[in-house]
DNA sequence: AATGAATGAGAATTCATTCAT
DNA sequence: GATGAATGAATTCTCATTCAT
């Protein structure tokens, strides 16, 4: 996790071009052009053309820097998850009460995908487009992810404050909860706030594998997280 | 729901044919041999003239029974919608017990999406690669597999089973878990059997949620959704 | 040798087309055009769109009878050594006197070399552009050419008009001397007639390998030869 | 022949740079590497970036040297046409024997065509890939080649050793024995050493032009010749 | 109704050449 | 003089769709 997310991307794809800032540079330019036109048109509707244009350079050069257009797809996905195996830790950092901290781990993934929601829909569709090679190393840094969310309920299982489970059940609910606000936008964004949402998850999710110490602390502790995300909400303006 | 499934398939897409079982006949060769296709290497990377040859016949029998390629993918994603929409109802005819009606809604859920895997995934890919109308059409589908799940929800409340709750949030949370066996079985698949998956994922979701009263009778109702499952498999054979 | 020019042609290159005698037209009509083109402007300045504008056909018809350009070079050099192993048999059919029949092997030679001149200065400059397995489909046949020369000379060894001889250094000198007349045609053709060259170079490369008895026949043989060649060309009048 | 070959190649292309002496070693440089490329994978399958980086140097820079990349197919060719008037002359530098001046001449003209056969082939290939007046200045230098053998030939016909004879298609047959080591190498190399296809093609090209005094030498200065070459041989050691 | 040959627009990719540094 | 990033025209090849038979 020492390396930079740009390192980590050029160390997955490789380019003609000397120059490692400049590569990152016009990699950063690509990738964001390309977010935007796969997000709104699937990878297989965006020619590398359009990409080009809209990232302002030539279609010759998109090719000093990738091999070939799925390379640009594998760059793109690598950012979102990259995006959340950077965000979530942050978001965490310095909660020390395990259940705050779980909750608070659901809370920043599902704002993560909120942020990054067009390019969360487009991993759900786009990852089997990659090569079989390359869509391993997407899931690679999946499980990256998903071990952040599993330390979160190991910190609670340690603490007693989760009973029985099933951890990679609860895992992976969890992470869907996550995503299912961007695969499931459509439905939901205009039902339910996303503050909601989160909190909705938690208390379906969590409730359930409480146990009697946990239960005590459970509403006490929802309730800390919406200040906390309130505060640091106000923070931003 | 009175509609055949061939019916409702035909209201949406035009052909040129006019016997109308002869139209039947021939989508159901090309949607079989599509879904394969699709599943495998996904929508962009199937031809047509690759469906053609699988389902049988020439590559311009296919635009007698459909105006373009899209709206093949239009009937294979429909299948897979209805197919949920038809076997859910199916488990769950016949049982009063609300709870037991919700964990069968569930528990019959995603034994289709077990069964449906690949289409499910496919779903996922490509309804954005529909146009809009086409998209709207599913997502209506969807939305009437979400009705069940729902009226299984609200049975439980009007029974005093379930508490408080929001419902369309619990609504995906219930369709993601089942959606999630497939869309993470890369994931799940070598580490929990599907029983294990749909007894988790109810306990995790439903404990949470239950009125004291319901909380008295859950285990014993998963109880029995296991053996009803048992029974039900060994008619099979 | 019992199969026609087409159907070898056909048993090296795939088509996607079913209809056998359909498939020989419109690959004759393309190697027609890719001929003429490849001979002016040579194999990589052609592009696939010339060939199929002066082929009277569409683009991407070109790749229903081809798998790709490349093929399309293997049926015009095939075409051309194949038209050396069917001429010349042709040409000595019939004719018993062995010194006769190897100068008219020579004269053959030359005389199809010189009818598709631009095509065997074409050869020498692609066959290198072939793939391996495809440059060597083409050796096969020009070997089977040779064998024809080489067959010839063994008939005026056995008839004791010729006498010692490294018969493959005399194989390729007199394949040399016909393909020569294509390859330095841009200095011999100003200079010499095509009889005058084949004359001279039977003269040269025979009279050396002779017997005393060959000797003796050889130059009556020659005045033969030209009188049989004159008779045929009037015939063809 | 008083110029220099630098000189020569640079009358022909022009520089963007000055210094001559640095024009020269540029030029070698790039006409190495690429003379190395084009010979393995012909002209057009070879890169400008390949060459330069083959040379050492940049792709940018080989345009100070050369207007385009056809000028550097122009100075490979004139380089391997070079090579045969510079060495052809050398070998029989001193040898007064018209005969053996002859058999010299064909001699090393078939061991400067082995040791730069790949060049030879493509000299074959690619004297058509340029433009006209480019192609000319190549044929002017083979010319200038066949002159000496039209030489050696004249030699021996002043001296009685040589009789009638059409001067033109001897010389050509002697040339293409020479061009015949490289471009048929493939069947010949395997068969047939370098000498004996020297002797070979000696015997049975010279033999049959000789006058009846040139007869009674032929045998004695083939002999001469073999010694000679071996001699040679030993001196390079 | 069915076939499958034909079309041609369009996509990815390459590479000779230029030019700012 | 030298570099190498950038350009963009050009090329091969694919494939949805049509239509004569």
């Amino acid at each position: 996790m020492s390396k930079s997310k740009e390192t980590l991307m050029g160390s997955q794809v490789t380019s003609h071009v000397e120059d490692e800032a400049l590569v990152e540079r016009r990699r950063a330019q690509i990738v964001t052009a390309a977010t935007e036109l796969f997000a709104k048109k699937g990878f297989y509707r965006t020619t590398v053309k359009e990409i080009a244009k809209l990232a302002g350079v030539s279609p010759g050069l998109v090719y000093l820097y990738v091999r070939e257009k799925e390379d640009v797809l594998l760059l793109v996905l690598l950012q979102v998850v990259e995006g959340y195996a950077a965000e979530i830790p942050k978001a965490i950092e310095g909660i020390d009460d395990p259940l705050l901290r779980l909750m608070k781990t659901v809370d920043a993934y599902c704002r993560v995908v909120d942020r990054l929601s067009a390019a969360t829909v487009l991993a759900y569709r786009s990852t089997k487009s990659l090569s079989v090679e390359r869509r391993e190393i997407i899931q690679d840094r999946e499980l990256e992810t998903n071990e952040i969310v599993a330390e979160a309920i190991k910190g609670c299982m340690d603490a007693g404050l989760i009973s029985r489970v099933n951890v990679d059940v609860l895992i992976y609910q969890l992470v869907l909860a996550a995503h299912g606000w961007a695969l499931k936008s459509w439905y939901l964004r205009s039902r339910v706030s996303l503050d909601d949402y989160v909190a909705g998850c938690l208390e379906n999710l969590l409730t359930g594998v409480m146990s009697d110490k946990g239960k005590g602390l459970f509403e006490n502790t929802l309730q800390n997280l919406k200040e906390y995300t309130e505060t640091e909400g106000a923070d931003d303006v």
